[in-house]
DNA sequence: GCCAACGTTGGC
DNA sequence: GCCAACGTTGGC
């Protein structure tokens, strides 16, 4: 079983809209490393749910695979924002998961404690700001949920 | 809201 | 295949 960690923003789906929802699919995402990454989950891989661009951003829970990649319906969508005209149902370019709602963390772990934790020092997280689906090490994952209870 | 970092695009 | 220009992400 692999672990991960997925971004999102807050105020478009947060950790309290999955718990709502119970599960969701993961569209939107249109970075090629972060889509590959997509690619290889398993059923049953455990996810960190990162908040993105709050104050301060944090891990606020877990999430679990509950589907293997498969293609993302908004490319087709010429109506989306994530519409990509060079994608075609027999070559779709963008893939999703569906993960479910785990947990909420009692205690978010903010991201300036990440930075403190010296196990955690070759996160992706720390290291490619940028990339919004990455994976997380076993003990990184550990240490993570360590620091929410 | 700013802006640095970084991924992607496209001209050559 | 290089790389400048551009767009986006995301911490602050």
């Amino acid at each position: 079983m692999a672990y991960w960690l997925m971004k999102s923003e807050p105020d478009v789906y947060s950790i309290d809209d999955l718990a709502r929802d119970g599960t969701t699919c993961w569209d939107g995402v249109r970075n090629f490393q972060a889509r590959n990454h997509m690619k290889t989950m398993k059923v049953g891989d455990e996810v960190l749910y990162y908040h993105s661009r709050q104050t301060p951003p944090a891990v606020v829970g877990r999430a679990r695979v509950v589907r293997e990649a498969y293609p993302d319906h908004t490319q087709f969508d010429a109506s989306s924002k994530y519409h990509d005209p060079r994608a075609s149902a027999d070559a779709p370019r963008w893939f999703m998961v569906d993960i479910e709602f785990v947990e909420k963390f009692e205690r978010p772990v903010p991201l300036p404690e990440l930075k403190t934790v010296p196990a955690l020092a070759d996160m992706v997280l720390l290291n490619n700001a940028r990339l919004s689906v990455q994976p997380v090490r076993p003990e990184e994952w550990r240490a993570v949920l360590d620091r929410a209870r």
